[in-house]
DNA sequence: TATTGTTATACTCTATAACTATA
DNA sequence: TATAGTTATAGAGTATAACAATA
């Protein structure tokens, strides 16, 4: 139980918050281009897309907005874009479902193969498959590891 | 060259974008619980530590931020705050030199416990040594990489 | 009472363009 | 002319708290 990291932890660490911060925005700047659309925005288009019917404001936050109001804002705004619709759920009458329309779908279809150039062509050209694979593994691990921590605010960490 | 990526890559891409963006939210909490500080500010405060004197902010902007403004910005924040310096460059006289003050190194300090302590519990729990460095390996590949890519604007990636 | 979602609001971050000064 | 940095400003994203409506 160190107080402090290994050296190659704490290189891992910088390193994958600065990759990921590279990929997320030459990422952005494709999708702005190309789309007018911010990653969030493009995650919440993708969900839709590939879900099977509408989903609720909940369902669609999750792992995409860490606040309720983030998302009615970005809902909002794909909204007034018309890629989405909201509309009251059917059952639980407090609940909004959200949809994707036509032209939600032409725009994820519009930006999806600039989309993939850039992935391609930032993250994966320097990595064999099988690098892929084990890259994937790992961060699956790390992402479900995360999502089953309790929301770990800063409370209760506090030593002084 | 097919158009889109392989599942295992795109599965890959997500899960990175997802984990990182988990990792980079629970990170921003505990630096600004403990710290009053972005990560930005953060990484710009260590690196500050780390060197053997003063950076120019040039040097300073490198990989964290993506614009000379942005930087200018973030360096007054950290100069008013008291953690750090500027001053005329003693080569050229149109660069700005930042130095990190001891208050500077003491809200370091402060913060890394707690820093150490979110790292290890979001990321590294569910990782073995191996994992870390292969993590770390793959990542280092990918930063190298991208930071050699030509700055890569949308221009020039246009369809339509 | 707890939960779903919205509203109002304020704050931070970032980026663009115009500008100064030095090389 | 090009580079280092600042300023002004505007836009986008995010979060908190108060609120309404339903469970």
């Amino acid at each position: 139980m160190a107080d402090d990291l290994a050296p190659e932890q704490l290189r891992a660490y910088f390193v994958l918050m600065e990759s990921a911060s590279l990929l997320h925005h030459a990422v952005e700047q494709q999708l702005r281009a190309e789309g007018e659309l911010s990653y969030v925005q493009f995650q919440l288009l993708m969900r839709l897309a590939g879900a099977d019917g509408p989903l609720t404001m909940t369902e669609l936050a999750d792992g995409v907005v860490y606040s309720r109001s983030g998302l009615t804002h970005q809902a909002g705004l794909l909204e007034k874009a018309g890629l989405v619709t909201r509309g009251a759920g059917p059952g639980d009458q407090r609940s909004t479902v959200v949809e994707i329309t036509d032209a939600g779908r032409e725009r994820v279809a519009k930006v999806l193969p600039g989309h993939v150039e850039v992935t391609r062509g930032q993250l994966f050209e320097p990595l064999s498959g099988k690098d892929v694979r084990v890259l994937g593994d790992i961060m699956t691990r790390v992402r479900d590891h995360m999502r089953a921590q309790p929301p770990r605010s800063a409370a209760g960490r506090k030593r002084r």
